[in-house]
DNA sequence: CGTATGACGAGCC
DNA sequence: AGGCTCGCCATAC
């Protein structure tokens, strides 16, 4: 991690870099993982301001819109972060990943 | 300190 | 099924 993200921010990173290759988390999941419940788009705002250097050590690839759909903003591109997940082995239904196949779970 | 902004999400139509 | 609205949250300005 960088020296001193915003707390929250480095929370959710933190999250996000916890799950395990082939496995997905929606945002609304990773929101609850840091302990906001309602905060879904807090954690996209975060990833949208993690620093490329971060990005590195955080799978941002692996966080997905509810349902498995990739959101069309995705950092660099929809199209890298499905490449990216299906490098990992990650399958995808109809255009969205198959959650019930690589969900997070508990 | 009030308003605007989004890589969201659940509900409705 | 597909699209729109409204609610939520932490930041940016």
């Amino acid at each position: 991690m960088a020296e001193r993200p915003q707390l929250v921010f480095a929370r959710i990173y933190e999250a996000v870099r916890g799950i395990p290759r082939g496995r997905v988390a929606s945002y609304g999941q990773v929101a609850r993982l840091v302990g906001m419940p309602r905060g879904a788009r807090a954690v996209g705002w975060a990833l949208r301001a993690l620093p490329q250097a971060l990005a590195r050590q955080v799978p941002w690839h692996r966080v997905v819109g509810a349902g498995g759909r990739i959101s069309p903003r995705a950092g660099p591109g929809p199209e890298l972060q499905r490449r990216r997940l299906r490098a990992e082995g990650v399958r995808f239904k109809a255009g969205r990943v198959d959650v019930a196949r690589h969900g997070l779970r508990a």
